[in-house]
DNA sequence: ACTTAACTTAAAGTTAACTTTAACTTATAT
DNA sequence: ATATAAGTTAAAGTTAACTTTAAGTTAAGT
């Protein structure tokens, strides 16, 4: 089975100028052409799920093409791609701990205005957590 | 307390002159002056906390002052910051389930690169996982 | 008192990641 | 057959979010 440029740009949800893109910034390697147009194959679906990954991380461009170049000197650099992966698995793990923390801020809101609904105004919820001096105060209120 | 705009983008690891933007951008409302100077006080890390979690999440600063202008105008304006908030925690449920997609797939490869280390060549386990061409597989092998 | 560090603004500069444009070729549908 | 849609490249343009610069004021340390 095959995909244009078009087919795998919907499935990955982005443009297919995108793709283009980071074709030419050498994210895309091993991509067949036919007649001068990209042709993509069943086995380039198992790196584009890695790099939509790496995207979705907010991986650097820069830092994904180090990856593709390792990648294709073989397994001369399975330790040096191996590091790298365990690198972005520590990221991912430290992003997803942020999110839960902006999660538990943005309940805490939710409360805080379905309160302050409740009464008609905001002065009724306005001093209900001590906010001290820090950023990393946690402050959830039980129901 | 109070504290300089150095201070505070220490806290938020930031520089004083993101701050500097930020404000100028209408999203630090009611911060003192002392001749001309910026001064934070304890009621504005309320502020800055939830601000914080708002830039986490990459909101952006346009839709963020819009929440500011809304809290600005006060009571006549909850139902429309309760539907901000509620918009945005869906954002950070969807950011996580998507981070957690992306968490197996690091974690796949780190399997694939331990695999392919102890047998020094990739070819023992390029062809494990049988790869649809779907971006949504998932294929993580059990120990 | 004097030096150094930290603060100020307005405006220009930077960066990453696309996105669009122009000019062209190839494929698909009627 | 012919129009329309989709593909191509190279190069220029866009956007968001800072970041730096320049020129100045204010505060803090010795």
């Amino acid at each position: 089975m095959t995909y244009s440029i078009k087919e795998v740009a919907d499935m990955m949800n982005v443009e297919p100028s995108t793709l283009r893109y980071y074709d030419s910034m050498g994210l895309l390697p091993g991509v067949k052409r036919v007649n001068g147009r990209r042709v993509f194959e069943d086995k380039d679906f198992k790196w584009l799920r890695v790099l939509n990954c790496m995207k979705k991380i907010n991986m650097p461009i820069d830092k994904i093409r180090a990856y593709v170049k390792l990648a294709e000197k073989g397994d001369s650099t399975l330790q040096e791609r191996f590091d790298m992966i365990l690198e972005q698995k520590q990221i991912v793990l430290d992003q997803i701990a942020e999110l839960k923390d902006c999660l538990k801020e943005f309940e805490y809101k939710e409360w805080y205005y379905t309160e302050a609904i409740k009464a008609g105004t905001e002065k009724v919820v306005e001093n209900v957590t001590t906010c001290s001096p820090t950023l990393e105060v946690d402050t959830i209120p039980k129901k």
